[in-house]
DNA sequence: ATGTATCCTGTAGTGACTACAGGAACAAGA
DNA sequence: TCTTGTTCCTGTAGTCACTACAGGATACAT
């Protein structure tokens, strides 16, 4: 047989190839979000193409918006092998849903401040309709 | 002599006339947000008009997302007096980048999702294309 | 006098990291 | 072989802006 065709990772190369900080990596495995992967003799872990897979999953989610809390329930679905498209599509869509909720916020606020921005003359002197504002009522 | 005309209120009537929540009232004391206030006899905490002012004016500024630390700047050039227009202006005008930047992204982040639940069929099959473009690359 | 509503302090928990300190292991060059 | 520098280890504490609670004190109405 030949050797095993896994290449095998450090923190560090894992760290490289996903993007994801080492000090995040390790926080990830104590909160149980990725699996505690093997070590080798020295005590170092070492990580796995599925490991790869896995973490580049979390970050892709994360960088989506999704909670962790929200990974674990949808990479436990697919662990289990116990979910169907429409488990998916429904918890997907309630994300959108607070992502779009997030957005009208937002712009909202930024109504408000452009309105205030243009309003303030940027002049020398103490006056600020700015401040005005935001002290009325 | 008449007695004061400034109207005091129990940090109860603070929270209910600002809509702040009471236990932040106090954590934004602890965090001299806001200045101590003084106390009665049996050491409870008294406000006053300039108080419900200055909550506020935070409570505003939390709204439209600056943080504490931009609240106290914004305060303190306030309150030295010592103050332009244009620097009020400017710091809105970073922070409306700021939030105008996060719009884009999560505008980014929620056509992806929009784009992953279209594709998904809703199926009750395990097969899930939003698992499998989280999973890719 | 009694009940209950409000208040007090101090501490700890939240989410998702990030930043150390102080030490161990490894890889490369002299 | 020795040294040097890098990477890694654990464990703890800090970040932000709150929120929640325990265990007690005070205030007010009946």
């Amino acid at each position: 047989m030949e050797a095993c065709i896994v290449k095998s990772l450090s923190i560090g190369g894992l760290s490289e190839k996903t993007g994801v900080n080492i000090e995040t990596i390790r926080y990830y495995e104590r909160e149980n979000i990725l699996p505690k992967p093997s070590r080798s003799d020295g005590g170092r872990r070492i990580y796995n193409n599925e490991d790869v897979r896995r973490l580049n999953f979390v970050h892709k989610c994360r960088n989506l918006g999704f909670s962790l809390r929200e990974i674990v329930s949808l990479m436990s679905l697919v662990d289990t092998g116990n979910f169907t498209c429409k488990q998916v599509h429904e918890l997907t869509v309630v994300h959108v849903k607070e992502v779009s909720e997030k957005i009208e916020n937002l712009k909202r606020m930024e109504r408000v401040l452009l309105e205030m921005a243009d309003r303030c003359g940027k002049g020398s002197i103490p006056d600020c309709p700015i401040i005005d504002s935001l002290f009325l009522e």
